[in-house]
DNA sequence: GGCTGAAGTAGACGGCGTCAACATCGAATG
DNA sequence: CATTCGATGTTGACGCCGTCTACTTCAGCC
């Protein structure tokens, strides 16, 4: 069990970076990002509000590293998809539909990790895990030699997220979206809508 | 041209509202979203720290109006692409390209329509000017007798809203994604490949 | 010409991000 | 075992922000 409050007396928390995050999620969820602030996750830790400062340089650096656990999460996710396919198409159709599961499941990050609103902090690289290179490479071993692999992983990308964007607005019934399951089901359909022209 | 500073010691503005709503657009293209503040608003238009919330209930209720008039304009966009065209895919194309240019030529309220930070106000239905339906209309008229309407309009929908993002974040490189025209036919390209498993 | 309501101003309050100075504690060192 | 030192946490302060209230200005209308 993750120590998220320090209920005991220590002046160290001895895990203070984790709770934040943990915390912060939290907090994204209830209120939204604008609503998330380091003095309230300090609060719920139980720690003072300056003591994030030293885990992270900044309110952005917080907000960034929950980014990067998002596509960190959803690069696991997506090879643990994919894992045992041998047939390219199949490989495509399983991250995807991982891709929009994920989204379903943890909206927070995939929220963070596309809010566009995310500084990339001075020294570290726009990093996504290889998120976005695994999709380029599946697609690639999908497209036609008369197609151009960077448009498939185009395409290959924007369906799912596209399907996870529209659900998570709330535009799509949730009759038909109300499950980690029925939004994977669509997802597939989505993809062999598209199948075709691909093979 | 519109009256944005209260250059003269007139005691009202006169077009504040508007004012506003153009320079908001500014400050978010200078600092995020995350950095407006209605004080710099105010403070840019030359007018006092509380003058807007005489035309805004709530820094929530500005943002709301800039997503509003985004899509007013996506709309309006929208129509105008389509207009005079009779085929239906030539319509639904038509459409997303228009969409694609869209984000890509109005890159602040693209993100401001689809920051899901938003909150719709008291009183206020969730609107998007129509945007959305008129795609799903033109995606209906495309799709198949055994094809789900809602379903290729998420489709249609997602593919171009996928490569604004994609071009937006800066994962398309910039050669081949530097004007509007350019990001309109890499939509239409996008578009073909998927053309055929809807005819 | 005075009234009224819309639009703008001034000032206050609490919350937030962030910084600097100080406190605490575990671990390494002798 | 006593000392020291760096990492971690605390306190207090500063300025900016959103928002509320009370006051002021002004245009249009009887």
């Amino acid at each position: 069990m993750t120590r998220r409050k320090k209920t005991d007396d220590t002046y160290h928390h001895g895990d203070l970076r984790d709770a934040l995050l943990e915390v912060a999620a939290e907090v994204v969820a209830e209120r939204g990002l604008q609503g998330l602030s380091i003095r309230e996750c300090a609060r719920r830790v139980g720690v003072s509000h300056a003591a994030p400062y030293r885990h992270f340089a900044d309110k952005n650096a917080l907000v960034y590293a929950l980014a990067q656990q998002g596509f960190e999460w959803l690069a696991a996710a997506g090879r643990a998809a994919m894992h045992g396919l041998d047939d390219p198409r199949d490989r495509l159709d399983a991250y995807g539909a991982a891709y929009a599961r994920f989204a379903f499941e943890h909206p927070v990050h995939h929220r963070i990790m596309f809010a566009s609103e995310i500084e990339v902090p001075e020294g570290a690289e726009k990093s996504d895990a290889g998120a976005f290179d695994l999709l380029v490479e599946a697609a690639a071993a999908v497209a036609g030699p008369d197609q151009d692999p960077e448009l498939a992983a185009v395409a290959a990308w924007a369906l799912p997220h596209g399907l996870a964007m529209l659900v998570l607005d709330g535009r799509i019934p949730t009759e038909k979206a109300g499950t980690g399951d029925q939004v994977e089901a669509l997802a597939r359909r989505l993809f062999a809508m598209w199948r075709g022209p691909l093979g």
